[in-house]
DNA sequence: GAGTCTAATCGTCATCTTGACGAGAAGTCA
DNA sequence: TGACTTCTCGTCAAGATGACGATTAGACTC
């Protein structure tokens, strides 16, 4: 087979829940095109890898995070023709869902790497180098319908959490208000979505919390509403 | 940049409700690798086409739908190293559902192209060339989820028709059987989900149906109910 | 150590949606 | 005319939702 010259590559949309907000981790450009722009992480696949592994080498290299528990999913494919100035590059976008580090970002091979408000960067569609606002705009979008039907919210929290916690999640990716009372009820009543720890915490203040751990459920039904 | 040697495609999971089931275009491989045995049509990117152009020039290839009004979205993108023994290729599978055509399946390039039950294909894991049967595995989960929220089961009926012609495609898509006379009501209660044309028809024996078309609604909420 | 503050948790209630199913309506066919 | 088929409208109980009142259990202040 001849093959036409075409470059393969995986971008990440990493997002986490910091101080209330929904954050996405963004790195800038040490190096042409683009140089000192803003982008979404990533790179070239290499020869032998496959599409997810190079998605979650990626991850590695610029969060620290290698376990495999950290949820990662295939977003969509970009291939216009020239949506990159260096050639034909074809990228495809995984989207992964991380807890709030208590470190700040490993050391990574990018000139520098920051969490910033996604809100931020989806209000400014020049801010990011290539189509990466387009790409961003999927990932959020995808997070934002995964938290209807599926106990994913679960994926930013720490191991155990309170119902609160939880909540925040949901107000953080959704940009909307939730009521605490009926928010309550939903997620205690719906089968398997967490399961009590048996211990409380007082960590948010007011009436000690009980703490729970994601529950086995996979996917919500009926689904959370959005606001 | 020095790019490895690598291919692009573009695969289709072309579905349609014929005979009251859910069939999927197949071709039979006119060459090697796996000549003779069935596959998703499919055929790599031109050097300066897009993904999805290239997706609806197949389309159009396989089937004589050119339209631009045919329902296709894209499902994921495969790329294990070793995916097709000619070399490294990745493959950006798309999702298209059509009408119950009137003409047979025109002139293509493909040796032979045919419908065929998606649960038959579904049920034989070794029956498709490369990793099609995943492809098609994932086009057809996504084309049952997208039933449940969006209003899209007309892409299989043509520009009118009835009620129980939409159950049909349900029923095919889901295979379950569902309640006449709750969905009827769902349907009609649902905010610009069909809207009548106001006419009837026999076609379908039994008292005469009126007849709808595709409403202005994108998205269903609360979605529909699978069985 | 009593009052204040905060957030968690439980309850109530009207409204909406669902699932199950009865029953009549309006055609075709013999 | 009667049998048959399918469409369409209704009813009813059960469950889910949204709005919101009330109580509880800690921390914090004075």
């Amino acid at each position: 087979m001849d093959f036409e010259p075409l470059g393969l590559a995986t971008d990440l949309v990493i997002l986490t829940v910091r101080e209330g907000a929904l954050q996405v981790l963004l790195i800038r450009r040490g190096i042409a095109p683009y140089k000192g722009r803003w982008a979404l992480p990533g790179g070239f696949v290499r020869p032998d890898e496959d599409l997810e592994d190079s998605a979650r080498r990626e991850l590695a290299e610029e969060t620290g995070l290698s376990s495999d528990r950290i949820h990662l999913e295939q977003v969509a494919t970009y291939g216009a023709p020239h949506r990159d100035p260096r050639g034909r590059v074809v990228s495809v976008a995984y989207l992964a869902l991380v807890p709030d580090l208590p470190a700040p970002v490993a050391g990574s091979d990018a000139a520098s790497a920051s969490w910033v408000a996604a809100a931020e960067v989806l209000d400014d569609p020049g801010r990011l180098a290539f189509d990466h606002h387009r790409i961003l705009s999927d990932g959020v979008e995808r997070a934002r319908a995964k938290l209807e039907y599926s106990p994913l919210a679960s994926a930013f929290c720490p191991p155990e959490f309170t119902i609160s916690e939880l909540r925040g999640v949901y107000e953080a990716v959704w940009g909307t208000p939730l009521d605490p009372r009926n928010f309550h009820r939903k997620v205690t009543k719906t089968p398997d979505f967490v399961e009590p720890v048996g211990a409380t915490t007082t960590r948010d203040g007011g009436r000690p919390a009980q703490l729970f751990r994601r529950g086995s459920a996979t996917i919500l039904y009926p689904p959370m509403a959005r606001g």
